[in-house]
DNA sequence: TAGAATTGTCATAAG
DNA sequence: GACTTATGACAATTC
């Protein structure tokens, strides 16, 4: 329905513009004053158009008591033994103290020196001893071995990641001290049935390997072995009670907080989550985000687009979009393009602002929600507000919207009083104050053509600045509907981010967890092929060496030496020397 | 009736 | 400098 046809209104709608006008001028109502005075007599107008017989008592006494009334406008799948017994060390369940097999007591000459074994197995296994000593690099805390070594001897590589059911879990057991326990285990390798076995008298070094083998890269540099299968005592500090302290490879890995999350994520694996329910579950058992991630609540969840990104063009590609045509400012989705209050009834294809098209526009209107468009939404279904304050006040008077069917069939008047009780202010005031155009063209279209269309006709300065007024609270509603749908996109948009992060934290710990694992394996076959090669080993007289008076050592140009142990210990403290000079 | 949610509007800053 | 856009704040209204 075109504003044209409201010029041909009954002539007291002409008086009644002609008194709001001389009004104006009388009151010098310029631009300034014209919000509260304008509005004052918009809302006459309103109310005129409302009570039509009103009118005649307007300019009389009804009008100081109509003012003062409408004056008001105005993540894994592992699991981890929770106690760490004195256990551990790899070492000793890879490497049984008491027995060498007779085959072995009697081959006095180590693979290495006999060259039975290919040199590049050997060679692949020290490299891996020395990624383990890499490993020692890393700024691990014991606590992290304790899960590594608690696997019972008997199965150290499948069980040591599931948490027996019996098995308590001692709170009061410190783990740092536990992980010493696991490393005072490997010193029974050099128990004292091993130590007592014969001692080879010659000091000297025992090179294993010729100087000039190629099979060991020399980039491996001089390490000392006993770094790792040494007691403790020898290196430093010891305990009593939780044995000797040795440098963890592991340690650290896991400190106390991610053992928290590890367990919990494998609860939450073992109750049949996915990682992101457990992160989920996790965040319940650690929260402080604020943030509540309740996918099931959140329109996150329902939708698919990047949002944020589609936000940039929404400004500039909002009056160019919505000028082009005036008549149908609504695009698909966003407040961009104006439409007037009245156009519900085209919310079918309106949506919302121009140029930008969040996803959650697809569900979420902003504004004019008809609530049984929100059915399909379950958690929108308490929105269902219905504010149609912004209605003329006569639009208020009568009762609901007439359903679809009654516009169906309902006669024209019945079209037309509806349309009316659509009507936003603005158009009530437009209307009043017959506007020669729609409130769409006012606030849609280009400023030069905005002008243009402002130049054919004559206007009166009411008219003009009620024009302006449309136009820039039309923009600024858009604008607002816009900010909004932003907001609440960026909203989104964090709550899936956090949710990805979540994500990644969780395979993050997968494969930490898988890490540890394979380490833990590679330790035990690195402690193993010491022991084997150690234990082949003969002096002159055949017999094997103590293990408390010699070491193995790997040496910089690739060959394996045989050291006396305090040789070998002062090596070890220089190394573990460097690396803190550096750190200073 | 209090409070949450929604929407329009204004003021202001910035482009 | 006019115009447009973005946004915080406030008010009105509904539920």
């Amino acid at each position: 329905m075109g504003w044209e046809s409201h010029l041909t209104a009954a002539s007291a709608d002409i008086d009644l513009i002609d008194i709001l006008w001389r009004q104006d001028i009388d009151l010098g109502a310029g631009r300034e004053v014209f919000d509260y005075s304008h509005r004052q007599k918009e809302q006459d107008v309103e109310k005129e158009l409302r009570d039509g017989g009103e009118q005649d008592t307007w300019a009389g006494e009804g009008a100081e008591a109509l003012a003062r009334n409408l004056l008001v406008d105005g993540e894994t799948g592992e699991s981890f033994p929770a106690q760490f017994p004195a256990d551990i060390s790899s070492i000793t369940e890879a490497v049984p103290t008491e027995s060498e097999p007779p085959a072995l007591q009697n081959n006095l000459l180590s693979p290495l020196l006999t060259g039975t074994e290919s040199p590049f197995d050997l060679e692949q296994q020290w490299q891996d001893l020395m990624s383990i000593m890499e490993m020692q690099a890393m700024e691990v805390n014991t606590s992290a071995s304790e899960i590594l070594y608690n696997a019972p001897p008997g199965d150290p590589l499948s069980t040591n990641y599931s948490l027996a059911p019996n098995t308590p879990i001692n709170q009061n057991v410190s783990l740092h001290q536990a992980s010493l326990g696991g490393c005072s285990q490997d010193f029974l390798l050099f128990s004292p049935e091993v130590e007592s076995l014969p001692v080879a008298s010659s000091s000297t070094l025992l090179p294993l390997a010729p100087s000039n083998s190629t099979s060991l890269n020399s980039t491996f540099g001089s390490t000392n072995l006993t770094g790792l299968f040494f007691p403790p005592q020898l290196n430093g500090t010891a305990n009593d009670t939780a044995g000797p302290e040795l440098p963890d490879p592991l340690g650290g890995l896991l400190d106390e907080a991610m053992l928290d999350e590890i367990s919990l994520m494998d609860l939450a694996i073992e109750e049949g989550f996915n990682p992101v329910q457990a992160s989920q579950l996790e965040e319940e058992f650690d929260s402080d985000s604020g943030l509540s991630l309740d996918s099931s609540h959140s329109p996150s969840s329902l939708s698919s687009s990047e949002g944020s990104s589609s936000s940039s063009s929404s400004s500039s590609s909002s009056s160019s979009s919505a000028s082009s045509s005036a008549s149908s400012s609504f695009s698909e989705e966003g407040a961009v393009g104006y439409s007037s209050d009245s156009e519900t009834l085209d919310l079918e294809e309106a949506e919302g602002a121009v140029g930008y098209q969040p996803e959650y526009s697809k569900f979420c209107r902003m504004s004019y929600q008809d609530p049984a468009q929100l059915s399909c939404l379950p958690y929108l279904e308490h929105v269902g507000h219905n504010h149609t304050y912004n209605m003329a006040p006569s639009a208020l008077d009568s009762a609901d919207l007439p359903p679809p069917s009654a516009l169906k069939k309902g006669s024209k008047e019945k079209q037309a009083d509806f349309l009316d009780k659509q009507m936003s202010r603005d158009e009530h005031r437009a209307r009043a104050m017959k506007i020669p155009f729609t409130n769409d063209k006012i606030i849609n279209l280009p400023v030069e053509e905005f002008n243009e269309l402002l130049s054919k006709y004559q206007l009166s300065e009411a008219q003009l600045s009620l024009i302006r007024d449309i136009r820039r609270r039309g923009k600024n509603k858009m604008a607002a509907q816009n900010c909004r749908k932003r907001k609440l996109d960026t909203i989104l948009n964090l709550e899936r981010d956090v949710e990805d992060l979540q994500r990644d934290k969780a395979r993050l710990l997968r494969e930490k967890v898988e890490f540890l694992r394979s380490l833990r394996q590679m330790k035990q076959k690195v402690q193993s092929l010491y022991q084997e090669v150690f234990g082949r080993l003969r002096d002159e007289n055949g017999r094997p060496y103590s293990p408390s008076q010699y070491a193995l050592q790997y040496a910089g140009d690739g060959s394996v030496l045989l050291i006396p142990r305090t040789m070998a210990d002062q090596q070890a403290r220089r190394q573990e020397r460097k690396p803190k000079d550096r750190r200073k």
